[in-house]
DNA sequence: TTAATTTGTAACAAAATTGTAACATTTAAA
DNA sequence: TTTAAATGTTACAATTTTGTTACAAATTAA
């Protein structure tokens, strides 16, 4: 068993608990203990999963449910909504926002365990496969799109080869000869300063007003993301 | 809502009341008392879900489950799995054996209603029924008629193969080529420019004084609905 | 049959993308 | 510090791709 998985919740105890138990079940987990919090780290962590508190101290987990769906890189990632012992009327405001199952507090791991993999079984066929991520990047080869941070980038043809390119080994550094013969078609002769116009471009695209340099320059080897 | 359900369950007073409400809410809806007649009917009644008890006379619930996994038209079947107040032990084997979610007895049928849809959504966008949809459009296929926002479109049959095959997969893009594979008849000789113009007639067909563009072009990629 | 509709293609228009040159800036070595 | 090499940046003409229209041939309906 393996994947990420990120925990939203309050109370230390259960997380610890938790993520101790998941870590021990061979999956890389991350948490936070607030709602705001949570919506920051999770674009970093990228997780498969996401176990999610219904009170915290903050936002709801129903609004942040909502939050998540909203942002295109996130619409399907699968949700396990943590509830205190409640009302039924709130479970089921939880499904229809979007949550893919819930779980009773207090449970027992071996409960939340069968929950998690009935979870990433279902969800985990279609989607892994045809979206590469890095950072807060995601690019999806279907619809040929690209969103940093969840807010859509669009590139010309050439630049989406070049980041797709890049994705598929993120930090790995590229020669403009390795670049050249992946990213161009077969027998088509261009300069390799090209590439360096290309890279330009496809940096001016891609960081949108974030801060963060997406595309490292290696002098005298080439580039890499970063 | 429409679909069609299976019942497997031994107790007549839940069938009758989960049936009603079911049919109430659009769905059609079939039923056995035990899991030997079950397995048959299923077969014949082509179901887009099954509700199926977990303690039955003949056949316990998970075995039907393991069974119907076997065969191969079934395999994608969603099942809810209806259980006595139990044992948590008895839930997890559940999960694990290929069930897609449990409830337990007693439950009301809100709840009910929310883990069906749940369930659907996630299995299925698509195989409802023979209308496919999308944001405001709907193609009947049995009728060979298009309405957006509830006006009917009128499309020549080539716009409505086009729009159809685009329908079966909405979002992703198709190239040329595989365009013509799908909606041209097989060996047929089409300069790849003529998806072009049809694409620009159903553009303009189905672009009903509507703002938003339906059909997205991506450069040097194909096309696809948006 | 005739009339209407549908279809594929060519021709031209519009738009987007591309490669390169020229100049600016940064980096590392001498 | 000075110099040379590498990379960043910008502008632009050429090319490629797509949009649009018109029309004759083919198909279907009346």
């Amino acid at each position: 068993m393996n994947g990420k998985i990120f925990i939203i919740e309050d109370e230390p105890s259960i997380i610890q608990l938790v993520q101790h138990n998941l870590e021990k079940n061979g999956f890389l987990v991350s948490s936070s203990l607030n709602g705001n919090d949570g919506l920051k780290e999770l674009k970093k962590f990228q997780p498969d999963l996401l176990l999610l508190d219904w009170m915290l101290p903050d936002l709801s987990g129903i609004e942040i449910c909502k939050n998540i769906r909203k942002d295109n890189s996130f619409k399907n990632l699968p949700v396990i909504m943590l509830t205190a012992k409640g009302e039924e009327e709130d479970k089921i405001k939880g499904l229809d926002s979007g949550v893919d199952d819930y779980l009773t507090k207090p449970f027992s791991f071996n409960e939340l365990m069968a929950r998690i993999k009935a979870v990433l079984r279902r969800s985990n066929p279609n989607t892994v496969s045809d979206n590469l991520k890095f950072d807060d990047l995601m690019l999806d080869r279907i619809e040929k799109r690209v969103f940093r941070d969840g807010q859509e980038i669009k590139l010309g043809p050439t630049e989406f080869r070049l980041l797709e390119f890049f994705l598929t080994n993120p930090k790995r550094v590229y020669s403009r000869d390795q670049i050249l013969e992946s990213v161009w078609p077969n027998n088509v002769n261009v300069e390799s300063r090209t590439i360096d116009v290309h890279i330009r471009r496809l940096r001016q695209s891609v960081n949108l007003k974030n801060k963060k340099e997406l595309i490292r320059t290696v002098r005298s080897s080439g580039y890499s993301l970063i």
